[in-house]
DNA sequence: TAAGTTAGTAGACGCTTGTTTACTCGTCAA
DNA sequence: TTGACGAGTAAACAAGCGTCTACTAACTTA
């Protein structure tokens, strides 16, 4: 074959960057290998060491890619569960899904990348949404419904996007309400 | 060195899956290898495909070993909640932990078990919670509580058994036995 | 005691992993 | 036109994986 191939730096580290996100979201870290990120991104698999260093430097780098969790914390504290509701109940339906998040849940129990996990985790959804509730023990509360979060993830990636029998939308979105309020209120 | 060894194949067996136990629950089906096994074992690697087939058959054998989602769902619906919310406040602070639930929780992301897990949890934990309740929407209303379970499970993985600042028992009861009670009443 | 069965052992097998090396060749400044 | 730079490539590297084979030696049975 000898194809010919445009020289475009830039292009393809972001071809690569796409590509991970991707897969990291869909399979989780330690079933993405380097060579299914470079056949994705049709790159040469050398070239992800070469602009990123190492798998785990790219994972990095996907997880910085997006930024905190996604605008349901910026609202006021009264409104967070409904809003976080809202957010999962569009979860269990749609094969959407944050990226981030997936890949997150995927790959919590790869040690290599434990510590960037934990530190995603804590200033993504722990930390700013601790931050947001007043009364005491707001970390733990904050903990049981980032708990509530995670675990829908799990559950999802078990059973798939669609559950079983679920309700109509609006008896999830009620019902997941008042489960968050009772994690979150003082 | 040439160790004579006792010849004992029951015995054998039986270290072999104490041993996996404890591994797959401490660090998830991908992350213990045949030859650590064979180590915490001490015994011989080949013993284990020799008694158990494969890994994979060996892990379904550790699943089996444990029988129901311990006690806890043994009691009439009304007292779920308190019972769900004593079961995982124990877990929050102990550094004792089921062990089938901590494989379930650690491996649930490696497809070559993906579907032993999903059945585990099916009739561990959902379906016999599910069938204690009363009213519409029963199975959704387990999914939501079993989430909560399986997300204590992961928070516990990411950040370690002890929260930071984790309130007194007695709150800390008071507030999942609510979070659960918004998950199962009709 | 002799033969057969089988628990236990050592080591290799084929494969996959992340990473690295040696190289080709398009691109652009001098 | 020439030379340096660097994007892109192919192949190999060492290490680790689950699995399997050939063998030793302890126990049982006749």
């Amino acid at each position: 074959m000898d194809e010919t191939r445009q020289r475009d730096r830039e292009g393809t580290r972001r071809r690569i960057l796409d590509a991970a996100r991707r897969l990291f979201a869909d399979l989780g870290y330690d079933q993405v290998t380097m060579r299914l990120i470079a056949a994705e991104a049709d790159a040469n698999i050398a070239l992800i060491n070469r602009y990123f260093g190492s798998k785990r430097e790219l994972f990095a780098e996907v997880l910085a890619m997006q930024g905190r969790f996604p605008g349901v914390l910026d609202f006021p504290e009264e409104e967070l569960p409904r809003r976080l509701a809202e957010y999962i109940a569009e979860r269990l339906r749609s094969d959407q899904t944050s990226p981030v998040m997936a890949a997150l849940i995927r790959s919590s129990n790869c040690p290599e990348i434990h510590d960037l996990i934990r530190d995603r985790v804590s200033s993504a959804i722990l930390e700013p949404l601790s931050a947001r509730l007043s009364g005491p023990d707001a970390a733990f509360r904050a903990r049981i419904a980032t708990a509530l979060i995670t675990g829908n993830g799990t559950m999802r990636q078990l059973y798939g996007p669609e559950p079983s029998d679920v309700p109509d939308r609006e008896a999830v979105i009620a019902r997941l309400t008042a489960v968050f309020e009772a994690c979150l209120s003082r």
